[in-house]
DNA sequence: GACAAATTAAAACAACTGTTTTATACTCTT
DNA sequence: AAGAGTATAAAACAGTTGTTTTAATTTGTC
């Protein structure tokens, strides 16, 4: 007779590890949700199948449909998780650091620059998928007017007030066009640190994220004071 | 009796239009490579099949097979083309101005900033390819050591000498960090401007551009004159 | 006009896709 | 302990995929 073994390898009788009952229910989910991460991340949502997904988070292939209604609503999922909990630690660094006595915009800068360019260093899955959700709206397989577009102006208002604050004397108007422009600085390293690292070799991280700070407190500055317009 | 219909759709009996001999042989390379740039930009690498391809060349579906020997073969051809045009274009506007007597570090930067931005805004062909394959790029389907890095590392370096010769006085360590943001600030509208469009709608292409000159000088120089540092 | 090479066409191939169905096992409440 | 509701499993489904095979046609050259 065959020794039937579970999907988690346990012989059958034995009792289950640490997971407690309520939590083991919403189990495959997660490994689905866990599973997801890093799949996607490596081949992108064509280059996995749900027989591979559901593989990789050992259960059936029927699970992805019972459990997310198909495979493009778990690859949706995956990102409103990790986007909204990334956005969310951005907008309290901005507050952290702009209830700071005598902040300056270079701290302010700093604040908003390191986190996503230390997780893309440290190769972290938080960083995997937002690099992964940028080629998602870039491929337009997640709607502009979605969840992520609502977030991000969110959070581009908020930096956009705290800039105001800091730099008076620039023209309203510009503060919109200066907020994207910081996107940019950020986006840059953050899609294409690999190329960066290739290249410079010898750039440390915190020359980098010093690098960017000055490129783009100077850039900012610039609006405030027009001082030196065509210097040949 | 049915009439028959060439595949370009010209009644049996009448002459070609004006195509010579020569031409028509590569025409349909051509006419396949003219589909993928269509098709592939709007649909992505995985959203077409070879079926469609082929439909919208008006030939058979071996024929991918039989001239690039394989879709992945015509994807890459398709860059390769594409991407070689923009960067010639690249380096002839950065030699064009830096010959212009008296010129300024604006001009140089208008002069780069300026194509791929129209491009965009008037959709067209290569600018829809090169957008694509930035995203083939971060989908890792194109290596990142192939003729995209070669190229883009030249027009790097041609670009790094421009400023160091347009701004005296900047530490030469620091004249690649600042050309990676020059594409930084350059990609970020050129990937994402239905976003800007959406989001700034009063923004002109002349505003667009104006900013980012200005922002990106201000930067530039603010290694040449570090001046104000800590303002708070 | 005839022969060889290049090109096009239609069909077949083998593999894989996301999803659904059917059946079995499990969990919790009564 | 029984039964309803939930979860997992295996298999089947219907379609599409890129590529290859075989045959027909066109082309250029002697």
């Amino acid at each position: 007779m065959v020794v039937l073994i579970s999907r988690l390898g346990y012989a059958m009788g034995q009792t289950k590890p640490v997971l407690n009952q309520n939590s083991q229910q919403e189990d495959t989910k997660n490994r689905l949700l866990d599973a997801a991460d890093a799949l996607f991340c490596e081949k992108g949502f064509d280059g996995v199948s749900v027989r591979e997904l559901t593989a990789a988070a050992e259960c059936n292939v029927a699970a992805v449909n019972y459990y997310f209604g198909g495979k493009d609503n778990l690859y949706a999922e995956m990102f409103r998780r990790q986007f909204g909990m990334m956005i969310q630690r951005n907008m309290e660094a901005i507050d952290r650091v702009m209830a700071e006595p005598g902040v300056s915009l270079e701290d302010l800068l700093a604040a908003v620059m390191k986190p996503p360019i230390c997780s893309v260093i440290a190769n972290e899955t938080g960083g995997k998928v937002l690099r992964l959700l940028v080629r998602a709206v870039l491929n337009q397989q997640i709607d502009r007017n979605s969840f992520a577009s609502e977030m991000k102006t969110q959070l581009f208002e908020r930096l956009g007030r705290a800039i105001m604050q800091l730099v008076p004397g620039i023209d309203p108007d510009r503060i919109l066009p200066i907020v994207f422009s910081i996107d940019g600085a950020i986006l840059h390293p953050f899609l294409f640190m690999e190329f960066y690292q290739e290249t410079m070799p010898n750039l440390s991280v915190d020359d980098l994220l010093d690098h960017m700070v000055r490129f783009v407190a100077a850039g900012i500055r610039g609006y405030a004071n027009p001082h030196q317009q065509e210097g040949s």
